[in-house]
RNA sequence: GCGGGGGUGCCGGAGUGGUCAAACGGGCUGGACUCAAGAUCCAGUGUGCUUAGUGCCUACCUAGGUUCGAAUCCUAGUCCCCGCACCA
C-alpha cells in the first residue's frame, strides 16, 4: 500500500546535480571500439512561454532512445541548441520598444533551465543558438558558397504586401487572406527583388533520394514526392508575331565620344543588321544623328521626324545605348504608334552616362503613353555589363518589357562582342517570338486549339494587340482583385489576346488567350489547349466557343472528352498508341528544333528574403559602380546592429545608417548593404552540422568530426515539415556535401515523427480555451518521471493523444508502486518462473524500444513488475528491472538503484542481456491455466454459495504431468479454503461426482464440498 | 480532383492468418479497508443459451470472397482524418 508520496523535486534535482557533476551524457568524438549514435530531436523556437507539452513529449521521445543507445554501449550524441531567430521576438521588442535579443536571450535561459528540470540527457557543452553571431556567420557563409555556384540567385517575386502596414509580410503573417494585424486588409501580391536559392537544382536528387531512406515514414515521403512533383513531358515551341506585320525598321545608335560621327554607322552590328533585314524584304533606315559626341534631343527629333512618313504602326524601332534612351522620351511624347521597340543596351540615369546627362536624351518618364505607342518591347542586355542590369530591369518591369539577358556582350560593340554579328536580334526583329509550351500529352499535339497563357506571366502583355488591350487589362484587373480564398471556387475564365501563334507541326493559326487557372511558375506559364481530351480544356473551349479537335479515337459524345488511345486527325502519327505517339512526335518536334524531352517539377526555388530585422542579414552590397557584391568571406559575419529603433513594424535595418551604409570592397566607394534577413528555415537548414564542432571558430566544422557523426541516426521531429524543414536540410547536406565539407548526401537515417497532443477536451491546447498543461506544473503533481512515463505509455509516440489527468495518475500510481516496493525491499531468490519473465521481459521490451512502440515497452514493464512484485526477485533481476525502467523515469531509477547498491549511474550501466535459455513459454502457459482454474472454482464457489450452500474444501484433479503446477497452500491461500490436489491416475483419490473425467490438459477437473 | 492514412469493446489504444471475447491503461459496477471521504487493494465489465467451471452463439465499419481457419489477406462500398491543390 502506497504510504505517502514521494517528494519528486528533491530526488530529481540530486540527480540532475550528480549527471550535470559527472559529465554524465557529454559526447566525445571518435571514441575507440564504440559505434557511434547520433540522436537528434528538432530545436525549438525559444518562445517566452517556455516548455509546453509538446515540447515534453518529443524530447522524451528522444531522450529514450539516447538513454537506451547509450546503455547498449553505443557513443551517443545527443544535442540540444535554439532555433533562437524569429517573429514572435521580434513582434515582444516592436511592443516594448525593445531589441529581440533581450527576449531571446531570457527566453533561451528559461528553456535551458526547464529541460535541465526535465531530466533530459542532453551534451549541453554543444550548445548552439541561430542567433549568436558565431553561428550565423557561417550561414552567411554558406549563402555566399551558393553564390558562387549559382544556388543563390536574385528575382523579382511576388511577395505578400500590407497595405495598411506599408510593408511585407511573411506567409505566416498572412492569415486566410488578410493581414495579421489588419484583419479587414486583403494582403496584395506586390512584385519584388527577393534572394532565391535553387532548390530545383537538387530537384531529382531529393526526389530519387527518397527511395534509400527506408527508415523514413511512408507518409513523409510520400509528400516530399507530392510536393517535388516531377513530370516528364515535351515542351514544345510555338511561334507568335507575324512578319507581314513588319514594313520597316529604324535605327538608331548610340552616343559615341570620341566624334568620328560619319563612320558611326559604318561600325558594329549596325550595317550587318541592315545588309540582313533588307534582304528580307524589310525597308531599313539607320540615319546618322547630328552631333553624335554632344549630343542634343531637339536636334536628334529632329532628325528622326525626317523620317515620319515611313513610322506607323508596322514600324520597328531599335535604339542602340543612348539611342534607345532617345527613343523612349521621343516615343513617351509622340502620338506615333509603332509595331515594337527594341532597346539594346539601353542607357540610363547613370553615372556613366556623365556627357550625355545634359543632352535631354534621359529627360522622360516610363509614362503611360510609352505602353500605349508601342505593341511590344523587348530589351538586350549583357550579364557581363552589370551597372546596366539594375536599370534594364527596371525599364523591363515598368514598361512590361521582355528582358533579353545575354552573357559577354559588354554594351554590345564590335570589340566586345568579337563579331560584327548580332543574330539574336535579327531573331528579334523577324521572326515572331518562340514560346515555350510544356505539356506531358504531347501526343495530342493535333488537337491543341489554342494557347493559354498564364495571367501572372511577365511576359503577356507582348502578346496582346492594341485592340484586345483595354479587355486584357480589365481581365487582368479581375484576376489580381479576387481573394485568395475565392481563387478555389473561381471559374476558369480567360480573354482572347489578340495574338496566334503557329503550330509546330501543322501550321495553323491557334489564338492565344490569357487565362486565370495557368499557373505562371509552373512548366513556362503557358499551356496548350486540348479540349477534346483535357476536362479543363474542354471546359474552357466550350464557354468561349473554341475549336474542338479530336485526335484520339473514342466517342466523345459520350464522355464528353476522351484521355487515352489510339491516334486520328494526326497526319503520319494517326494510328500510334498514345504512347508511342509521344515518343515519336517528340522526335518529330526535335528534328525541328521546334521541341524537347523536358521534366517539370512543382517544387519552386525557395525564397528566403525577408523583410524583417531578427534574421541573419543576407551578406550582400549593393554598389552603384560594381553592381551586386558578396560580402567578403574575411568580413564575415554581417552583424546585426545593437542599436536599432523599431518604427511599427518596418524592418529597423533599413532606416539604420550604420548598417546600411557601407564602403564597397571593390572600388571603395559608398554602397549599401541588404537589409532583408534570412527567413529562419535556413539556420536549421544545418544546425544537426554544428553541434559536431559547435565552438570551431575558423571553420563551419571539422569534416573528420562530421564524418565520424553523420548521418543523424535517429532525427525527430513534426509531420508538419514534411515539405519544409525536412526538403531543406536534405538540399542543404546535398550542397554542403559538394562543397566537399561532409561525405553523406542524406543528413539523417531515421525519421520519426511524433504525434500530436491534445488538451482534455480533445482540442488544441490554448489559453483560451483553459485547456492548456504546462509540463512544470504537472511535474509538480505527477513528477517529471510520473509525467514522461504517461507521455510514452497512451499510445504509440508517433500517434496523437489527448492529455489525461485520469491517465497521469495512472502512471504515477506505478512509479509509486515500484518505489514502495523498494522502500520495503525483501530481496529474494529468483526462481525460474521469475527467471523467464525477467528475461522475456528484456528481450521484448528491447525490440519494442528499438521500434519506437515505447507504449508496448510499458505494458510489459508493468508485467514484468506485476510478477516481481507476486513472486519477489533477486538482486539481478531488479536491477534489470532498473535499468529498463530507468529509461522512462531515470530519476526514481538512479535513486532505488543507489538504493539497493547499483555502481555509478542506472544511466550508465549497460543494457540488461537476456539468456534466451531461461526463457520458457511452458511456464507462462502453466501459470495461464493455474489462473483459469482459479477462475473456474471462483465462479463453482459463486453457484454454490448462491443456492445457500456452503464450500468447505475444493478438489482438484489433473493431469500427472502438471501436477507440480498446481501447488495446494498457494491455492487454498488464494481461495480462503482447503484444497486437495490429485493427479487423475491417483488411486487413493477422493472423487465423489466423478469430476476426474472431465480432466483435459490445462483444465483441472474440480470438485467441491 | 490527386495522393496518403484510418474505422477494434463505455473511452484511449494493442493486435496484421490460428494460441482472440481481444493486451495494457482509464472509466464504470461490486467488495475489502475506513466513523466517513480520498487513496489503496480485490473481483467483475459483449449477448443469449448451457454447465456447479471447462461448451455453444454473436461480435473488430458494411457486403461479398480466399482459406481447414480472418479483426488480420482480396474485392466492392461507406464514413472519417491529413497533405497538395486549376501543375498542363
Amino acid at each position: 500500500m502506497v504510504k505517502k508520496m514521494i517528494n519528486f523535486k528533491a530526488i530529481e534535482k540530486k540527480w540532475q546535480g550528480k549527471w550535470e557533476k559527472g559529465k554524465a551524457f557529454v559526447a566525445k568524438d571518435n571514441v575507440k571500439g564504440k559505434k557511434k549514435f547520433y540522436v537528434l530531436e528538432q530545436y525549438p523556437y525559444p518562445s517566452g512561454s517556455g516548455l509546453h507539452m509538446g515540447h515534453a513529449f518529443i524530447y522524451t521521445i528522444g531522450d529514450i532512445f539516447a538513454r537506451f543507445k547509450r546503455m547498449q554501449g553505443y557513443n551517443v550524441m545527443h544535442p540540444m541548441g535554439f532555433d533562437s531567430f524569429g517573429l514572435p521576438a521580434e513582434n515582444a521588442a516592436i511592443k516594448n520598444k525593445s531589441h529581440p535579443r533581450k527576449f531571446t536571450d531570457e527566453a533561451i535561459k528559461n528553456f535551458i533551465k526547464q529541460m535541465k528540470g526535465f531530466g533530459l540527457s542532453y551534451d549541453w557543452d554543444r550548445m548552439l543558438k541561430s542567433h549568436d553571431p558565431a553561428y550565423y556567420k557561417w550561414d552567411q557563409w554558406i549563402f555566399l558558397k551558393m553564390l558562387e555556384s549559382g544556388l543563390a540567385y536574385r528575382k523579382k517575386a511576388g511577395v505578400n504586401f500590407c497595405p495598411k502596414c506599408n510593408t511585407v509580410l511573411a506567409n505566416e503573417q498572412v492569415v486566410d487572406g488578410k493581414c495579421w494585424r489588419h484583419e479587414d486588409t486583403n494582403v496584395e501580391v506586390k512584385q519584388l527583388e527577393q534572394w532565391f536559392l535553387k532548390t530545383t537544382d537538387y530537384a531529382d536528387e531529393l526526389l530519387s533520394g527518397l527511395d534509400k531512406l527506408d527508415e523514413w515514414p511512408e507518409m513523409i515521403k510520400t509528400l516530399q514526392r507530392n510536393w517535388i512533383g516531377k513530370s516528364e513531358g515535351t515542351e514544345v515551341d510555338f511561334e507568335v508575331g507575324d512578319e507581314k506585320k513588319i514594313s520597316n525598321a529604324i535605327i538608331i545608335h548610340g552616343f559615341a565620344a570620341s566624334g568620328r560621327e560619319e563612320t558611326i554607322n559604318e561600325r558594329h552590328w549596325l550595317t550587318w543588321i541592315k545588309d540582313k533585314l533588307e534582304r528580307k524584304g524589310i525597308k531599313t533606315f539607320v540615319p546618322l544623328m547630328p552631333h553624335v559626341s554632344t549630343p542634343k534631343y531637339n536636334e536628334w527629333k529632329a532628325e528622326l521626324e525626317k523620317l515620319n512618313k515611313q513610322i506607323d504602326e508596322r514600324s520597328i524601332l531599335i535604339g542602340h545605348s543612348a539611342g534607345g534612351a532617345f527613343l523612349l522620351r521621343w516615343l513617351s511624347e509622340t502620338n506615333k504608334k509603332i509595331n515594337k521597340l527594341i532597346l539594346v543596351a539601353p542607357g540610363g540615369k547613370h553615372k556613366k552616362a556623365y556627357k550625355v546627362l545634359n543632352s535631354g536624351l534621359y529627360d522622360f518618364n516610363l509614362n503611360a503613353k510609352i505602353k500605349d505607342n508601342v505593341d511590344e518591347i523587348s530589351i538586350f542586355i549583357s550579364n557581363d555589363e552589370v551597372h546596366r542590369i539594375e536599370n534594364a530591369e527596371k525599364y523591363a518591369r515598368d514598361l512590361g518589357a521582355k528582358l533579353i539577358r545575354l552573357d559577354e556582350r559588354g554594351h554590345f560593340l564590335d570589340r566586345q562582342m568579337g563579331t560584327k554579328e548580332f543574330p539574336e536580334l535579327l531573331n528579334e526583329i523577324v521572326s515572331g517570338k518562340k514560346w515555350k509550351v510544356f505539356t506531358t500529352r504531347v501526343d495530342t499535339l493535333f488537337g491543341a486549339t489554342f494557347l493559354v497563357v498564364s495571367a501572372q506571366h511577365p511576359e503577356l502583355m507582348s502578346l496582346v494587340t492594341s485592340d484586345r488591350k483595354r479587355e486584357v487589362e480589365a481581365f487582368l484587373k479581375k484576376v489580381k482583385s479576387t481573394k485568395d480564398e475565392d481563387r478555389d471556387r473561381m471559374n476558369k475564365e480567360g480573354v482572347f489576346t489578340g495574338s496566334y501563334a503557329k503550330h509546330p507541326l501543322t501550321g495553323e493559326r491557334i489564338p492565344i488567350w490569357t487565362g486565370n487557372f495557368v499557373v505562371s511558375d509552373y512548366g513556362s506559364g503557358i499551356v496548350m489547349g486540348v479540349p477534346a481530351h483535357d476536362a479543363r480544356d474542354w471546359d474552357f473551349a466550350k464557354k468561349y466557343g473554341l475549336k474542338i479537335k479530336q485526335v484520339i479515337e473514342g466517342d466523345v459524345s459520350k464522355e464528353a472528352y476522351v484521355v487515352y488511345g489510339k491516334l486520328i486527325n494526326s497526319e503520319g502519327f494517326s494510328g500510334l498508341s498514345s504512347e508511342e505517339a509521344k515518343e515519336h512526335i517528340t522526335i518529330a518536334l526535335n528534328e525541328k528544333g521546334l521541341g524537347r524531352k523536358k521534366v517539370a517539377y512543382k517544387l519552386r526555388d525557395w525564397l528566403i528574403s525577408r523583410q524583417r530585422f531578427w534574421g541573419t542579414p543576407i551578406p550582400i552590397i549593393y554598389c552603384d559602380n560594381c553592381g551586386i557584391q558578396p560580402v567578403r568571406e574575411k568580413d564575415l559575419p554581417v552583424k546585426l546592429p545593437e542599436n536599432i529603433k523599431f518604427q511599427g513594424v518596418e524592418n529597423p535595418l533599413k532606416g539604420n545608417n550604420n548598417f546600411v551604409n557601407v564602403k564597397c570592397w571593390k572600388c571603395g566607394k559608398m554602397g549599401r548593404r541588404e537589409t532583408d534577413t534570412m527567413d529562419t528555415f535556413v539556420d536549421s537548414s544545418w544546425y544537426f552540422l554544428r553541434y559536431l564542432d559547435s565552438k570551431n571558430k575558423n571553420k563551419i566544422f571539422e569534416k573528420k568530426k562530421a564524418d565520424y557523426w553523420m548521418p543523424i541516426d535517429l532525427y525527430i521531429g513534426g509531420k508538419e515539415h514534411a515539405t519544409m524543414h525536412d526538403i531543406y536540410f536534405r538540399f542543404y547536406t546535398k550542397f554542403l556535401s559538394d562543397l566537399g565539407l561532409v561525405s553523406v548526401r542524406e543528413p539523417a537515417k531515421r525519421l520519426f515523427t511524433q504525434g500530436f497532443i491534445y488538451g482534455e477536451d480533445g482540442k488544441k491546447m490554448s489559453k483560451s480555451l483553459g485547456n492548456v498543461i504546462v509540463p512544470e506544473i504537472a511535474a509538480k503533481k505527477y513528477g517529471v518521471d510520473g509525467v514522461r512515463l504517461f507521455l510514452v505509455s497512451v499510445a504509440g509516440p508517433d500517434k496523437d493523444f489527448s492529455w489525461s489527468e485520469e491517465g497521469a495518475q495512472g502512471s504515477l500510481r506505478f512509479v509509486l508502486k515500484v518505489w514502495d516496493y523498494f522502500s520495503d525491499l525483501k530481496l529474494g531468490k529468483s526462481s525460474k518462473k521469475l527467471e523467464h519473465y525477467v528475461n522475456k521481459g528484456i528481450r521484448t521490451i528491447g525490440i519494442d524500444i528499438e521500434n519506437m512502440k515505447y507504449n508496448l515497452a510499458v505494458i510489459k514493464l508493468r508485467e514484468l513488475f506485476g510478477v516481481i512484485e507476486k513472486e519477489g526477485a533477486g538482486k539481478k533481476d531488479l536491477e534489470s528491472f532498473l535499468k529498463m525502467f530507468g529509461l522512462f523515469c531515470p530519476h526514481i531509477a538512479e535513486e532505488l538503484w543507489s538504493k539497493i547498491g547499483g555502481k555509478g549511474f542506472v544511466s550508465l550501466s549497460t543494457w540488461p542481456e537476456f539468456d534466451e535459455k531461461k526463457i520458457d513459454d511452458k511456464i507462462e502457459e502453466a501459470d495461464k491455466a493455474l489462473e483459469k482454474t482459479v477462475n473456474d472454482i471462483g465462479q463453482i464457489l459463486k453457484l454454490v454459495e448462491g443456492k445457500g450452500g456452503k464450500a468447505e474444501k475444493i478438489y482438484l484433479y489433473v493431469l500427472p504431468q502438471e501436477l507440480k503446477s498446481y501447488d495446494e497452500n498457494a491455492l487454498g491461500e488464494k481461495m480462503g479454503l482447503k484444497v486437495k490436489v490429485y493427479a487423475v491416475n491417483d488411486k487413493n483419490k477422493y472423487d465423489p461426482s466423478g469430476k476426474s473425467g472431465k480432466v483435459k490438459p490445462g483444465r483441472p477437473g474440480i470438485y467441491v464440498e
